[in-house]
Order: structure tokens, then C-alpha cells, then sequence
DNA sequence: TGTAGCATGTAAGCCGTTACATGATTGA
DNA sequence: TCAATCATGTAACGGCTTACATGCTACA
């Protein structure tokens, strides 16, 4: 039985264990943000480096990743690879654990809820923002998406990105039928 | 300026300034709560009671709602109504307060993007699974819809909750073709 | 030489949850 | 009379953020 950590936690195992796939010496705390930045925050989070190094800690106390120090000077760099148990955990994770209903925080809906209290010009400047926040979204992602490339290796990152593109296209229509609908 | 509460904060806020236009005697705790599992849930959260609770002493607290008491026995029921400085409190958030982009907490596509450590019968079922709920979610929602008509006293959240069917049936979309992508 | 990027961590505190405790009212 | 629903609240704690503190490395 795996320990009952976050899903958080084992999101960033995850990233660990893909990036056993293609390096040997792990990642370390700071590669692991910018992993996260890349992938994670549009399905999930980004956590915050404090974060990373919270979880990761406690990742290692469960033995679920193992450390490779490097000194220089008086401080030290740790890089993090999966364990053999840390992969065991994760698959028994994804195999039991329960799935929720993905959770939606959107801010322009909620306001939009509230539009008696706004003046017309105001709704539209608020839909308007967000199509225009879509538009740098769906950019940054699409980069992600074109790094992926179609090779087999990726796949399902690659999957999960247009995945998240088809959302954003989605978004952007609704959105601009609501305005006419104003 | 209005205090600086967290959004949640002013979503009831703004579940009582629209409760405002059809009642006089305001919402209890328990009322608010039902009031965000019929709307908020879909787009933001649903407090927990006890949350719920928490936020509407904190609203008392600064002036943003005042409150008729009703004892019966040894227990007291207290309706919450917006006062005046709650509504000008509301409308300058919703016009002033910086717009986060939305934020997905997408646990199934979190299990697709390691698809690479489950076997393809898993990752069906995974896919499966989320077709179901969201079945489940768009007959809730359009429970919602449904309930809430077309007069243009509720035209926001009619238009709010007919983005959340739109955002449910694209889902179903892409869903089924990544499906067959596997 | 100074600043941007790489790198690690602690402390304080907010938001929200679950668990627990309590009591009134309605209707089968 | 008993269960469901209405109704309120406290305590403990988890997850996450921001602010703060520190130091190395490359390069303009």
C-alpha cells in the first residue's frame, strides 16, 4: 500500500518518473518547478519552490526517491530520482486511488454570475479580458505541445496537451457567443 | 475600498445581494450553503459549512451584512442580509479586484499525462470514468438550467450555466476522441 | 562588478477541510 | 418515536502561498 500522500506529491513523483525515461542523475528541486511549469499548472498546479522542496522531502522520508548530492562550497545541490519502491507506489496510486470531479476555479464565470451588478461595458471588458488571457494561454501551451513532438515517447503528455488546446478553443468560442449574447 | 477578503468571501456576498432581489428577510448559513451547491459549485467551490459560517461572521464582522435573529428554545437562527456598504463593498471588488486565470484541478488528466505507467485497458477505463461523471455533472447542471428559465431577472446565471453545459459537452468531445487516439 | 538565473530552505499565516458536538422541527 | 432535514458552531489540521534569508555561477 502506498503512503497517503497528496495528489501533489504524486504528480511530482510522476515528473520524476518520466524523467527516468531519459536521464540518469534526477532532477533537482529547481528543475522539478520548471517541469511543473512546463505540464503541470494546466492540468493541476504549480506548486511554489517551497512546496517542491516540502514534498520532495517527504518523498524521500517515504523512500520513494532517493538523493544524489553534489558540494560546492558550502552549499549542496540534491538531485531526486525515483526509487524502485517510489515506482511501485505510484503505479499501485494510479491503478486504487479515487478519481474526483476535476475542480474549476474561474474567476470570469463567477463574475459574470454576479453581471446584475456590473454595467454592460463592464461585462464585455470583463469577457474581453478573458479571451485576450485565453489567447496568451493557449500560445504558451502550444509551445509545450510543439516540443513534445509525435514520438511515442511522449505520447500521452503530448495527448494531455491537446487535450488542454481543444479546452482553450472551447473556451474562446463559448466566450464569444456569450458577448453577442450580451 | 472594500476589505480585503478572499473571493469566496465575496461570492456569498454576491449569493446574498442576488438573494436580496426576490426575499426580505435574508439567508441562513444553511440556505447559503444550498444556494452554492446549486451555483457556485459548477465554477467555483462550494464551502464547507463550517466555512460557510466562518465567511458570514467575517461579512457581519466588517458591516457587509447585518443579521435578524430568531430564537427558538435555546438555539438561534440568524438570516443574513447585504447592507448598503456590502453592496458598494461588492461592486468595487467586481470592478477594481485583479482577475486570476482559471484555475483546472483535473485529476484525470493528471492520470493520463503518466498514461505511460498503466496498462491501455486501465487508461480506457480512466477515459470511461470520466464520460460517466461527466453525464452525472450535465444532468445536474442542467437540473440548474432548466430550474432557472429565461426571464431576464436570472439571464447571468442562465448564461453562466449554459457556459458550464458548453464546457461539459466539449469535455465529452475530446474525451471520446483521445479515446480513440489510444 | 553587478545582475540574472540556478539553487535551497524556514517561518508565518490563509483558506479550507473533516471530525466533533449540539439542538429543533417535520413527517412517516 | 425515530429518522431526515434544518440549523449552528468549535477544534484540529493539511496544503499551499508569500515573505524572508542565503549562497553559487555565468556572463555582460
Amino acid at each position: 500500500m502506498p503512503p497517503d500522500l497528496s495528489t501533489t506529491s504524486f504528480a511530482l513523483l510522476g515528473l520524476l518518473a518520466f524523467d527516468e525515461v531519459t536521464s540518469t542523475e534526477g532532477l533537482t528541486g529547481y528543475e522539478l518547478k520548471q517541469r511543473a511549469d512546463r505540464t503541470l499548472r494546466f492540468y493541476w498546479v504549480s506548486p511554489a519552490m517551497s512546496q517542491i522542496y516540502t514534498e520532495v522531502s517527504r518523498l524521500h522520508r517515504h523512500g520513494l526517491v532517493d538523493t544524489v548530492e553534489q558540494k560546492s562550497g558550502r552549499r549542496t545541490t540534491r538531485h531526486y530520482r525515483i526509487t524502485a519502491e517510489g515506482r511501485q507506489s505510484l503505479s499501485v496510486w494510479m491503478k486504487t486511488s479515487e478519481i474526483e470531479f476535476p475542480v474549476l476555479k474561474h474567476p470570469f464565470a463567477l463574475r459574470l454570475l454576479m453581471g446584475r451588478l456590473m454595467e454592460p461595458a463592464d461585462i464585455e471588458a470583463l469577457l474581453e479580458g478573458y479571451l485576450n488571457a485565453l489567447v496568451d494561454r493557449r500560445k504558451d501551451l502550444l509551445a509545450v505541445r510543439t516540443m513534445l513532438g509525435d514520438d511515442e515517447e511522449r505520447k500521452f503528455p503530448a495527448m494531455v496537451a491537446d487535450w488542454g488546446l481543444h479546452y482553450y478553443d472551447s473556451e474562446t468560442e463559448i466566450v464569444k457567443e456569450l458577448k453577442k449574447r450580451l
